[in-house]
DNA sequence: TCGATAAACGAACATATGTTCGTTTAGCAG
DNA sequence: CTGCTAAACGAACATATGTTCGTTTATCGA
């Protein structure tokens, strides 16, 4: 066989990503190999590399996608909230939650597959990684300036909120009992009570 | 070569057991490949199965080891705290925070390889972690109960806190800024003031 | 219409990997 | 001492896996 009738660059490609999205979930991206990919987008071993230069970068690209994304976002949202510590730090919780309830396999790949990366590949995510946390660092300590929030630490605390926040991504189920919008009530009650000043 | 001078069963088995638990924790279980923990143990990849039966019943071994001493060791620090919820809350956090700060690589295997294990393994570490969850859904009901503390939703509570207080072991180091004690008191504070009731 | 390119294929390669087998020898019970 | 067992080894097997190669053919701009 040779080319397919109405085959197509784009939707192949967008294909293969989001195949590698799921199955990379599922067992992880050391454990999924090119050709399950492959026999779930439809098409042979070889062809995955007209689409991907290796197995390596097709996981690195997805991780940069999804850091690009949620860094960009999440300044979207921020400036959407105007300049009042307290609304921006909800605001950055609310869409926390909301991001990774939507894009829970992104999330999840990006988290525990790092060490899959290659060393430079890495570094580039941590950065970006980093980057992500000082944006809610910088909210806690904003808040404490201000006089609104109590902290013993704002590192530790933001890291504790983010692993709370990014939690919900592991059990969450788009046909479970609550809705998005009660998540984001819960956890923002949860993580601010922890942080606000008493009194 | 056959026997090696002084080799002794029981100090192979355990070296094998911790050298797995490096590895694993480093590289993932389906990246770590036998060649290369018999390797760090010192012996060669045959060798491994005078201790073991296959990689798949290393790992649930290692991950059934855990669980059961988790489990343990939370019931004696709740036997230990007597009767008082809130209490009771509090040397279940203690104790989880303690125990994850100790055990990371025990903890970060068994959350986050249980999609390597087969179907049957799987279900029983899955078992034994609902025991874990329930006693702390169950103490959060408690504390609704006694009037002690506000939930929004004790089963959604309970996870959002075990994310949190579980997410210490992915950046704790030992030799790091803050000492165990201090990290029990920062988390207990983050945990409880979101669940405490006021007034 | 036609040629270049994109996008697919089957087949194969090189290597990695879990596991088994037969053998060797140290340690220990009798 | 002696023989059984535990614990190690090298070698090999069967399969899995990332990747490449040469080829084929649909698509599309000129």
């Amino acid at each position: 066989m040779a080319r397919i009738t109405r085959s197509n660059g784009e939707r192949t490609a967008a294909a293969i990503r989001q195949a590698a999205l799921r199955l990379i979930h599922q067992q992880g991206f050391a454990a999924m190999n090119l050709r399950e990919l492959a026999a779930a987008v439809g098409i042979s071993p070889a062809s995955l590399y007209n689409h991907m230069t290796t197995k390596q970068s097709l996981l690195f690209d997805l991780m940069l996608e999804h850091m690009t994304a949620l860094l960009e976002q999440t300044d979207a949202a921020l400036a959407a909230a105007g300049p009042e510590p307290l609304a921006r730090l909800e605001a950055f919780i609310a869409h926390h939650v909301l991001y990774h309830l939507e894009r829970k396999r992104e999330v999840y790949i990006a988290n525990f597959e790092l060490r899959a990366l290659d060393p430079p590949n890495a570094a580039r995510i941590i950065t970006m990684r980093h980057d992500y946390e000082a944006r809610l660092i910088g909210l806690l300590e904003e808040g404490a300036a201000a006089g609104l929030l109590n902290l013993g630490d704002a590192r530790i605390s933001a890291y504790a909120m983010l692993a709370m926040l990014t939690g919900v991504c592991t059990w969450y189920r788009a046909d479970g009992r609550l809705q998005p919008a009660e998540l984001v009530a819960l956890h923002t009650r949860l993580a601010l009570e922890g942080v606000r000043r008493k009194g």
